[in-house]
DNA sequence: CAGAATCCTCAAAGATACTG
DNA sequence: CAGTATCTTTGAGGATTCTG
């Protein structure tokens, strides 16, 4: 699915932090607690040559990036919240059929 | 996210192969091109974990698995058709900025 | 500050062979 | 038929260092 590249751990985290404004590269960071650089700049890359956000350099000195949320990036608030309501609705059937199954086989 | 484990490429296409009726193990192998043998079984399990598919073994001679799709399973199908609707609505847009992106640092 | 480059490790994916 | 077991290979992710 296209949605797998948008929707991953962290590509999901990152758009919640930007759904308020936009942020600088290392302030995004600050707000995902342990991403690491090469993973914060692997996912923003992805997000912004999928057109989800947008980047934009400060040229001043010294150097900042901003990231924000493009209208396409927005259009996902729907797919989100119908997922999310999904999981809030079903996580505990969810659970109990894991525990099932793990007790089926001696866990 | 929860839904990763369930909208991951093969679960995907193996709950879509089951949508219209149970099949047998190889019977889904044999729908899911390319697929191995061993992916298959822990797409399989994980979905059966979770409480998405169910499986049932017939104990004829040969021995037969069937597998299908549960209540919970089909209860997916809204955050699927939401997902699906948004891909179809924004895929031009979102291949006009790849291409778009990929064109600014020469591809 | 924002990121590119490098090295390393470890877990997942694939191929192959075997079995109740 | 429906898997399990084993081995190998690949590559994603983390830690670290360097730079415009």
């Amino acid at each position: 699915m296209l949605l797998d590249q948008i929707a991953d751990k962290w590509s999901v985290l990152i758009l919640a932090a930007l759904c308020d404004g936009p942020l600088r590269f290392n302030a995004v960071r600050r707000r995902l607690d342990g991403i690491t650089q090469k993973a914060l700049t692997q996912a923003l890359r992805r997000l912004e040559r999928n057109g989800i956000v947008e980047r934009r350099v400060v040229t001043d000195a010294p150097i900042a990036v901003e990231y924000s949320i493009s209208p396409l990036g927005r259009s996902l608030e729907e797919p989100f919240r119908v997922i999310n309501a999904w999981t809030h609705r079903h996580l505990p059937e969810v659970e109990q059929a894991r525990a099932a199954f793990d007790e089926r086989r001696g866990a």
